[in-house]
DNA sequence: ATAACTACTACGTCAGACGTACTACGTTGA
DNA sequence: TCAACGTAGTACGTCTGACGTAGTAGTTAT
């Protein structure tokens, strides 16, 4: 299991990362952050809900309530314009970053 | 210039990195760490400093006097086998670590 | 009716990074 | 001689993201 704090700062690209192609709600995001880190990473429900609650106050991603199917009715949530060049920003960042903490690493070890 | 919370929970690491080899002390570690990041990021001395204390609380690093030359007598601070052991831990996370947030990056873009 | 599943919200805590400010010692040079 | 500069820190407070615990609430299967 990999510790959250080096996670920090990445699970709203992580989130981003999976409303690029449709619209998503909470309950399958977390599940496919689960399934796509093949279970390295299990993102926590506040985290969750509190990374949607910056990423559209920040006017990343969009609500609308979803059509209710199953259980309680959902709310998904859309990337904007801004949000696919905030993901593309991190993207860059993340190279950047790596780059950097590599240079303090032993990769062979 | 990376922003800071990417790095959190690895400015350690860095720090135990410039160790390895033999003893330095704040000011030369942060030097260090400015001309091995190539300028890219510059750590402040707060967060310095507070790393070195929790680095020695936690046994992966001692500190001792170091003579006078210039200026204010400095703190040494030199590994222990703990903090070796802890390094090549936090590598091997760091492998696992960029391997996750890779699934959620897009590298060519 | 009730348990199980889905979909949240509220509230409080913690740690790492940082900003600002200050202290303190020694050397150099005007 | 004394101010400026470089070196080497300490003190204190703030912010934010992640998380723990707990509770709410709608839908469906039994």
């Amino acid at each position: 299991m990999i510790g959250s704090d080096v996670i920090r700062g990445y699970t709203d690209t992580m989130i981003l990362f999976l409303l690029l192609d449709e619209p998503s709600y909470g309950y399958e995001v977390s599940k496919s952050i689960e399934n796509l880190s093949e279970g390295a990473y299990r993102i926590k429900e506040t985290t969750l809900y509190s990374a949607f609650g910056r990423l559209e106050r920040n006017g990343y991603i969009e609500s609308f309530p979803g059509n209710v199917t199953f259980g309680k009715p959902r709310t998904y949530y859309r990337i904007t314009e801004k949000g696919r060049e905030y993901y593309r920003e991190k993207c860059d960042e993340w190279k950047r970053t790596k780059n950097l903490v590599e240079r303090f690493i032993n990769l062979e070890a």
